[in-house]
DNA sequence: CAAAGTCAAGAGCACTGCTCTCGATTCTTG
DNA sequence: CAAGAATCGAGAGCAGTGCTCTTGACTTTG
């Protein structure tokens, strides 16, 4: 989430660098975010190594740092790159359905997702798992982490505006809390009462505690169908996400 | 989760080791899981150096490997040792509440195991964060995975006997999922139907979602007051736990 | 064209997991 | 009770890691 400052206007893109050597070091730049992104895909981030990275691109493990300061740094450049990933495939997922009804969008949305972190686990675990060992995140990782919740975020804002989603008033919502939706309100979700955020934040998480149980290993032995079995979860979420039944 | 297998009788606790190497033996692994698990707590599971625990414990590096054949088999144990913790933990907060509500009950678990991985982050992502780098979870973890979800289980089937929950047949169980159902309802919920199964399933995943989003960052600079907002989350998926208002 | 900035390379430091060998101690067994 | 077997801590050593510093060659800039 994260969601905090809107996203801000990129100052000076720069796509057309100016000299030579601008251009080889970009293209060196991304060679090694390529090499390092493939190491982590395949053994985790755990057994990301400068050296290794170095070695496989035909230079000494000293010519990375003139690249990326410290091997964090490179972390912090694959996981800004995960979470755009991310929400790229979030956002074309919800680009796809928009005309139709929450639920069909949210289900859409929660697949994505789900895919994306299904080919890319290790990516996914560096995003939505535990923090890397040693590794804080920095300021530079929270706007990308923003854009996949204002995927869902417009989602229901859209909902409520079309009237699919209502408000569910079982639960009162404490005081420190409602401050806190009125800022996110006021931010990125205008119109959307506490009642509907506080269901569609707890759909939001459950929807990452899903899929980080089914690819961390928690449902092994459980759930054998977890194409099927998560179908059916975010659909029962889908629901709960749309509020209660409105029967009269 | 990884419900399989009962759990095993113990073979021979063999509480009371007979010769004098053994008992020291006991002691010495019991000393090196201490400061190993000491340090995963102070610095995280990739911190975790054999030699810096042999260092503090005035011995040789290599004397280690007496105890634990490698650094996995020692992260091995501190998950296993993890595992039990929150267990305990959770079946501590169902037996002090065990006559209330499923309502109340639900919170009280769903508090006490975020009280716990709130005071042992490092441990809470030690089991339900991204796994370890390069570690496999060995058949030995998977017992006690289950203990945890064993507490949840019992408290649903506790629930539906008492007729406080009830099914939310709004969504369709495929049948693949309706096998893994029936092993899980004959194993360890015997009385939960499909319908309650499945709600009860996504809001013990959205536990540690909830739980893992805010340990993790990612309601940062969203939620300020985390106490209260998890409570609000967890009241709410306690109504979707006991299932559909019934109003006739 | 020369000064300033940037680069790859190499050596080196401190650290890691892990293996092997070597005596010394302890347990087990005849 | 003593001999053989098992276990132990210590030390050296290997291959790997992140990272720093220096050196000499290159490119850009004024």
């Amino acid at each position: 989430m994260a969601i905090a400052a809107p996203p801000p206007a990129d100052p000076a893109p720069d796509n057309a660098p100016k000299t030579a050597r601008a251009r080889v070091r970009a293209e060196l730049t991304g060679e090694i975010k390529d090499v390092a992104r493939r190491h982590v895909a395949e053994a985790g981030s755990g057994s990301l190594s400068l050296r290794a990275v170095a070695r496989e691109l035909g230079m000494v493990s000293s010519a990375i740092y003139r690249y990326f300061p410290s091997r964090d740094d490179l972390l912090t450049a694959l996981i800004i790159d995960a979470y755009e990933a991310v929400a790229t495939v979030a956002e074309a997922a919800e680009a796809h359905t928009s005309r139709s009804g929450v639920a069909a969008r949210w289900l859409a949305l929660a697949q994505a997702i789900r895919g994306w972190a299904r080919a890319n686990p290790h990516e996914y675990a560096l995003i939505y798992g535990s923090p890397v060992p040693g590794y804080r995140a920095p300021q530079d990782t929270i706007a990308p982490s923003a854009r996949v919740s204002l995927v869902f975020i417009r989602l229901v804002a859209d909902g409520v505006e079309r009237g699919e989603i209502h408000p569910d008033p079982r639960v009162a919502i404490p005081r420190t809390v409602h401050s806190d939706f009125v800022a996110l309100r006021e931010l990125v979700a205008p119109g959307v009462p506490d009642h509907v955020l506080g269901p569609a934040l707890l759909v939001w998480t459950g929807l990452f505690g899903a899929i980080s149980f089914e690819l961390f290993g928690h449902l092994h032995n459980v759930i054998h169908d977890h194409d099927a079995f998560f179908e059916a979860q975010m659909r029962l979420a889908g629901h709960h996400l749309v509020g209660p039944d409105q029967r009269d």
